[in-house]
DNA sequence: AGCCTCCCCTGGAGGC
DNA sequence: TGCCTCCAGGGGAGGC
């Protein structure tokens, strides 16, 4: 699944294909997305884009006229290929360009969206409350800790609130607060300020390792199989219930905390905090 | 405001 | 082999 390693390395990978190129055509086959396709899209036809940008896990395509927001779900992908390419199943949206080349959106699940927006994107509604980039000096361990004082959710929910850092999915949750030693149950106000330190530290450390090896499987773009890539080699606890754990050979533990797949260290990772 | 649950969707896995 | 059910999960919507 797409996560923000991955979308980064996306863009960084479509970027030289598209800036400066003109939309010579938007084909869309299926605009049942997360959200309709808007039939607004088509005013980006023959225009130049003019940057390509990444905010948490959209990616911003920009024109002098207006911005196409792409959010590749849980199972898009984004491939540069030549015009009259044959389309496949799950190809829902193309855009030539110029140079003879097209992005195509492909997303089986359809969790994704392609969006089209006149105001500046980060003013759009999607974009305007979300909370620092994680890879950024702006996201420290004090922006958790004052963050977190009123907040009785646990801490792995808090760190996956988009409005408190963006771009840490389920995985790199569970992977951040196992290096960081911390129980993901724990009340995220219980968390110490020492704690919120080493996790931040992790949390950019696990992203950052996740984009050289999300380089790794998508530097040709020949699409994500819905797994974590190459990197699911290094993760230490997601996928690895009842297996022991690396740093004290105990069994990992999986529970489930809203919805999703939790696994833990409950040697490593005492639920104790302030 | 904070918290919680529900829901969108498809393909793969497992059971019979 | 085929059919059924279950499950994964980003993140917005809506209800308390």
């Amino acid at each position: 699944m797409p996560e923000l390693p991955e979308v980064e390395v996306s863009r960084q990978g479509i970027t030289p294909f598209m800036l400066g190129e003109t939309v010579m055509r938007i084909v869309v086959r299926n605009p049942s997305l997360r959200w309709p396709v808007p039939s607004e899209l088509q005013e980006m036809v023959s225009l130049p884009i003019t940057g390509v940008r990444r905010r948490a896990k959209y990616l911003l395509l920009e024109t002098d006229w207006g911005t196409a927001i792409l959010h590749l779900g849980m199972s898009g992908n984004l491939r540069i290929l030549d015009h009259g390419t044959p389309p496949g199943k799950h190809d829902h949206v193309d855009i030539e360009l110029s140079n003879g080349k097209l992005l195509r959106f492909n997303d089986t699940r359809r969790f994704g969206c392609v969006l089209w927006t006149r105001e500046p994107a980060e003013q759009h509604a999607l974009l305007a409350k979300l909370g620092p980039e994680p890879l950024t000096d702006d996201f420290h361990g004090d922006h958790l800790f004052e963050r977190s004082l009123k907040r009785k959710i646990a801490v792995k929910q808090f760190i996956m609130d988009n409005h408190v850092v963006v771009g840490v999915g389920n995985i790199y949750a569970n992977e951040s607060l196992f290096s960081a030693g911390i129980h993901p149950e724990l009340p995220a106000n219980q968390v110490t300020q020492q704690q919120y330190a080493a996790l931040t530290t992790e949390i950019k450390l696990v992203l950052a390792r996740a984009i050289t090896q999300g380089g790794t499987t998508l530097k040709d773009f020949t699409g994500s199989d819905g797994k974590p890539g190459y990197f699911v080699q290094e993760l230490q606890v997601y996928g690895r219930a009842e297996q022991p754990c690396g740093a004290c050979g105990g069994l990992l533990q999986e529970i489930r905390m809203g919805g999703r797949s939790t696994v833990f260290c409950p040697r490593c990772q005492p639920r104790k905090g302030a």
